[in-house]
DNA sequence: TCTTATTTGAGAGCCTACTCCCATAATCGG
DNA sequence: CCGATTATGGGAGTAGGCTCTCAAATAAGA
């Protein structure tokens, strides 16, 4: 129930273990990292709270920033892109994005988006984390260049379009930004209502 | 010449000798990274190309990323502000800090102009080097945030201010990230083209 | 149940950022 | 020119991320 398109669980003793004790080990590492902050959590410190041998946590995650690395950031990325191709035409590629990306977040469930939300406050509010993600921003800014030039008829490397994608990263950063003072945001909502502010344009 | 504003060069040899070392370290610093990636140099190979002893690079630069911070950030900040508020009132608050910016970099020297460029686009392309800047950004975020709500008589949590600023945020990023890629690239013009495109509205 | 494959724990070890200290050398003020 | 101040080099030392190895524990399969 809780990742309708996971690949169903392995039946294996093995690998179910395998897959607990990776779960925990991150579950742990990304408590303490909120709780104590992520330069003065060491690796030795995780593994202890995890009940693992401080090489067990390499062997899981090559590198301490894999610790909050996503598994599933394309599932919701496809997601958004077969939302946003089910738009109607009628919409602006801006309409069309907020749109999709409202509907890719109301299909999660709660807890899976609260799981997200939590992680991707945590990247944005600790900078060894956004530094380590960078590269998948990029990436998910390019994808959104490629959505968006493929709607309007445009070329991905056309400066307007561009434009626009570096515009929604900037505010979807913005409001990552807030989430992560305010915890009582929601970082869907929130964006929601900050495209909607782009659209009606940016006059004032 | 080079620092109009700049407090008059300190006249004793001792002090001239240390500008000079820090500036030596940092140009050295600056080119390895660029050239060899920032983890792939080490402090003791930066010190090596300076000429100076491991020990003195952190005398200078407390820690490896301070390598690459600029002491004349507010310089442009001040400017920029400066420049908003010299903005006539029929423009919109994204016209006005669009002038503001392309005059706060007229108004650098050619020499100044590349060593900034050099600089903001080592910053975004190396994650490290963003992360120890983030901070900063956020800084810069709302400084033009309390700028953009005074002008328009909105407070600086408005909303409609915040999207604005992000959406600004946003822009700049990707034009730097764009520079990252392209080294043929002036920023400076970059920018300013793209946010006359978030000018003329964000529809496509 | 017995053999085989896999996972884990424990520990030694490397590398590099970073700190501290002191002797030496250079600069400054008179 | 001489004493006081200050910068530098060199080296010893710490911490933590990360690698590797090997033996013990545990699950898989026959």
């Amino acid at each position: 129930m809780t990742s309708p398109a996971g690949p169903a669980e392995p039946a294996g003793l093995r690998e179910r273990k395998k897959a607990r004790t990776r779960r925990e080990i991150q579950r742990h590492a990304l408590r303490l990292f909120r709780d104590e902050g992520y330069a003065a959590t060491t690796v030795e410190r995780i593994a202890a709270a995890a009940e693992v041998a401080p090489s067990t946590v390499f062997r899981y995650f090559p590198t301490k920033e894999d610790l909050v690395a996503l598994d599933d950031y394309h599932g919701l990325g496809e997601a958004v892109a077969a939302g946003f191709a089910r738009q109607p035409p009628e919409l602006s590629a801006l309409g069309a994005l907020r749109a999709a990306l409202r509907d890719a977040f109301a299909a999660l469930s709660p807890a899976d988006r609260a799981a997200r939300n939590e992680r991707d406050v945590l990247i944005v509010a600790v900078p060894e984390l956004w530094a380590a993600n960078l590269g998948m921003v990029q990436d998910g800014l390019r994808a959104v260049g490629a959505l968006v030039a493929e709607r309007s008829g445009r070329t991905a490397d056309d400066p307007a379009v561009r434009a626009l994608c570096a515009a929604v990263l900037g505010v979807a950063l913005g409001v990552l930004l807030d989430a992560a003072r305010d915890p009582g945001l929601d970082p869907a909502e929130e964006l929601d209502a900050a495209l909607g502010r782009l659209e009606e344009g940016v006059a004032l």
